[in-house]
DNA sequence: CTGATAAGTTAGCAC
DNA sequence: GTGCTAACTTATCAG
């Protein structure tokens, strides 16, 4: 496989470095990019005679600016310029690829976090709620027994003495029935 | 490049469909599988003489199940039954890939679904648990200015007459509206 | 072996 | 040219 035209002298293969140790890098860093060595893809160069080119690590060739880039592409065949911009593409890529699939999961991540928060929201209304609800119809029947008395009170003005107590009575029994808060005058004495 | 030992006659490439035309097929499903052709990776053929295999699609291929693919390999060469399963498995791979990804597009999807819902559901309760407060605060308004009428009919019984009645007029209609009316005074007409 | 998925490669878009 | 991303390929793992 990736014939060059069956000639095995004299070729150095870039990219030689560990195989299958894959690290996360900083988003966009592309720090420590060697891995995988696909055997069919390994760009390679051939090794003129009297070569001078100090043959560029991937680290150092994807940390590069354009400028240093050009210097490093000193004295060399147009198409090795070419091969080397297109590694040098290549290992873009690769981290390009890296930072997009972290963003990706950073993503996922951040949802199932909202999602979380947003629950235990709904949780906490739900329980005001619930008490809430509770409070109401208990303050309601408070209610409705006072204006009992109150009408008791007022519309049969017999004797205030006696008959009022009992409303009292009554209505005690009747608030204790509905929640566990005393009668709606416990705070009249 | 992929040289098979420099010969270039007689050779078949197969995938050799539309470019780029690319369709997302049901899950694991993989109709249509006829992208792309990477050059560089295109399974070729040598073309026997007196070749009967129909040379297989793609489509066929990845329906296709062991047993009729056994069918298809007869009076193969050991090499080109090792190259067509390598193809189909590569098919196959290329129909997990997308069920991956629609897969993941998918759950995002009902990530940010269930994030809506529980969105909806939280302002919900807000605007119960608000109206529920207003109508609490409301009835304990009123609750107190009933208290406060009691407490002055059954504290000082003076003289029961006009006051008393006027005021449990009033109790009674603010009886009848819930929570509009900030003291039960407010509607005396 | 089948299916799934992480990582790498390629094509193509947008700036 | 740079960065991003969909689709594809490959390697690898689980069942």
């Amino acid at each position: 496989m990736n014939g060059g035209g069956g000639h095995e002298e004299s070729v150095t293969y870039l990219r030689p470095q560990s195989v299958s140790s894959v690290r996360f890098w900083p988003v966009v860093c592309m720090q420590g990019m060697t891995t995988h060595f696909k055997t069919s893809k390994a760009l390679k160069v051939k090794k003129e005679v009297g070569e001078n080119a100090p043959a560029v690590s991937d680290d150092e060739l994807v940390a590069m600016s354009v400028r240093e880039l050009n210097q490093h592409l000193r004295g060399l065949t147009k198409d090795d310029v070419a091969k080397l911009k297109q590694r040098r593409r290549t290992l873009k890529n690769r981290g390009y690829a890296a930072s997009c699939r972290i963003k990706r999961v950073t993503q996922k991540e951040e949802l199932e976090r909202q999602k979380t928060e947003l629950q235990h929201e709904v949780d906490k209304l739900a329980r005001e709620n619930a008490s809430m609800r509770l409070e109401l119809d208990a303050l309601r029947a408070k209610y409705e027994a006072l204006q009992c008395f109150a009408r008791s009170v007022t519309r049969g003005p017999l004797s205030p003495g006696k008959v009022a107590t009992t409303s009292v009575i009554t209505i005690v029994k009747s608030a204790n029935r509905n929640n566990s808060s005393p009668s709606p005058f416990s705070t009249l004495s």
